[in-house]
Parts: structure tokens; sequence; C-alpha cells
DNA sequence: ACCTGAACACCGTTCAAGT
DNA sequence: ACCTGAACACCGTTCAAGT
């Protein structure tokens, strides 16, 4: 419909599909404006027509990590499962977990899996601040656990920390099962909470 | 005892300090190699025959910073209580948190609270993997709340974080209390584990 | 044992100017 | 509407050399 000129530009979309490339190849150290620039065959000063900051375009690739599938089917609505999901969409980007810590810390980003769970807790019958306060502690648990696990990936690539460096390839397969213990305790903890209340 | 001659040179202790006063004065992103230099009236390359790298010197600051203070009297063996102090340790200092998180990430630091965590959970009733993962399941609480406290303040010094920066009197002094609240979850959700097994 | 001085290869951000 | 080119004020790290 619009009369697309000779040369097309860039928008936002390429900016943050640009930045998620170099995140993929370079890990969050490497991830400059310079070599977003660069990947995109522009001036570093470009970026800035796009986003106010370094930070605000952070954010936008945060919400890109973060952001749900289709909502439609399978909407679990478990507090195990919508936490697991989490980690995993967190684990399928390199310093996922750091990335999306330091938008949410800032204030720039939106976590979907907060709001689910917020409701999924109050369903189980936690009462409204209990129940924000359990969708609080369960994504810091999230977030924790993997921004650690994936630092000790790296670390392990890079070859540092010396003696705790335990990452025999069976240690690293179950990671997953000590997330879920630790989950399972903290599900526990939450539903202990539902109980106190005169709930059924 | 030592002939001491005429103009001391520095120490680690000495590099560590000047470390920990800039991080009160600046905060972690204002941490710089430079200005650490300049606080010891050094030039900058002078810190590298104390510390091979910037991170082995953060992680002598967070060792600093999450130091146990004297082991002797009350060392209240109570899950909530350990953790509660080791919020107030990371309280206690500029970013304390996020310095903390990340030499913890890279495998450079020991937290002293965890082992005290592990062997109080122990004692609970816990097997050892159980007492191990809730040990995690705890410093991750304690870290990422705690870390993400520390950035609301600093975001709302900034005047960034736009809408959701609640950050009336009133709901600064209840972040204790909101702590609390998601911590007496996470270790409910502990005893639980204790109580699965054939304890008493 | 501890430091200087200078260099290298980077950063994020701003701004006038172009098309 | 989107980009260039150049500049500013920074970074962490290395290394030969000094005392």
């Amino acid at each position: 419909m619009n009369a697309s000129p000779a040369s097309a530009r860039n928008d936002r979309g390429a900016v943050v599909a640009a930045a998620m490339s170099v995140l993929a190849e370079n890990g969050l150290p490497g991830l400059s404006m310079r070599r977003i620039a660069d990947e995109l065959e522009v001036q570093v000063s470009a970026l800035y027509w796009h986003f106010p900051n370094k930070q605000a375009l952070l954010a936008a690739v945060s919400e890109q990590v973060v952001a749900l599938g289709e909502d439609t089917s399978d909407a679990a609505a478990d507090l195990a499962a919508i936490a697991t999901s989490l980690r995993e969409r967190l684990l399928a980007h390199r310093d996922g977990a750091e990335l999306v810590s330091s938008s949410l810390a800032l204030g720039l980003l939106e976590l979907p899996s907060r709001t689910r769970l917020e409701s999924t807790a109050l369903a189980e019958g936690l009462d409204a601040a209990s129940a924000a306060i359990a969708a609080d502690t369960l994504v810091h648990y999230v977030i924790g656990s993997t921004f650690h696990e994936q630092q000790r990936t790296h670390a392990s690539v890079v070859g540092a920390a010396d003696a705790s460096a335990d990452l025999t390839p069976a240690r690293v397969a179950d990671s997953a099962d000590e997330f879920a213990a630790g989950l399972a305790m903290v599900v526990a903890g939450i539903r202990s909470a539902a109980g106190s209340r005169a709930a059924r």
C-alpha cells in the first residue's frame, strides 16, 4: 500500500532483531551499540533515532525473550508450569536471565508470567496481598537460579571458576532437576499460605 | 616490628578499602579502576599489581560485604534469621546485591550464609540433597529480592521507572515486610520437605 | 615490592548536517 | 523519516621501565 522508497531503511524491529543476533553470538558483555550498528551496516548514532539509549533497547530485547507464545491452548494454570516455562524462555537466549533481570529491576519491563502467576495464586485461595508476594517470590526464584546457571555454564566455557566448577556432564544434565526440587519447595510454601486461610 | 620504609605503599587491603569508598559514593556503575586509582592517588596500572583483573577485585569487595560478624554469640540457627541478616548486609552497601550476585555467579565468592543455611536445614531434618537445594533456594530468594529492591530505589533517584514507581514513603517502609512475607513462604515450603521424611 | 607513563582497543552518547 | 561523520568523555588491560 505505502509507496516503499527505493532503499528500505531500518525500523525498531530490525534493530531489536540485530541486537538479538549480536547477543546470541557475543553474549551480554559483547552486546554493544557499535556491534549492533555493524550488524545493520549503519553508524552507531543511527540507533539513537530508534531508541533513546541502550537500556531502552535492551528492554525491547527483553520483551521478546519473555513474551508468551500462543496464549490460546495450553494456558496451564499451574504455578510450577508457569515458572518452568519462564525458565525455559530465559535459557533459550544467551545471558537471558541477566538481561531480563536488569530490565525488570529498572522498571522497564512487564513480565507476563508474573501476571499469570499472581492470578493463579489467587485462584488457589491466596488473598490479594499474598498472591502478589507469591508471584514475586516465584519470579525471584526463577530468575535467580537461571541467572546462576547461565553464568556457571559461561564460566566453564571461559575456563575460570577454579575449585567449585563441578560441571561433569551428569551434573549439567540434572540442573533441571535441582530447579524443579527448589521450585517444589517454594510452591509448597505458597500452598501452605493458602491453607492458612479459611479456604474451602 | 618490620622496618617500615619511609613512604608506606598500598597493599590489597588498601585497594579494597578504596574500592568500597568509591562504591559508596558512585555505585557499581561508577566503580571503575580509574576512580579507585584516583582514590589511592596512584596510576591505574598500579592496581594490577594487587589484583589480576577487575572481577577479582570486585570479588574481594564482595567478600567484605557478606562476611559474618562475630560468629561467637548469637549464631541464631534459624533459617529466616540467617536469610534476614544476609539481606541486611547486602542492603548496607550500595548495589550490594548486584555486586555479590555477579561474584557468586562467576564462582569467585564463597557465601558463609549459605553454609549456615545448609547445616541449619540439615538440623531441621532435611536429607543432604534437599538441604543443599533449600540453601540455594533461600540464597536466590534473598539476592533476587534485595537486588530488585536496591535497583528500585536507585531508579527512583534517577527519576526513571515511569508508571510502576510506587515509591510512596509508606511503601518503602514496608519493603521489609514484603521480604519477610515471601521468606515465610519459602521457609514453610522447606519445612514441608522436612516433614515428608520420617522425621520424629 | 610496588609504582609510573604511555599505549591499545574499546565503550555510550550527542549533535550538526545530510537526503 | 532515517542516517552520516565527527567529536567528547570515558572504559579495562598490557607492558616496559623505574625505585
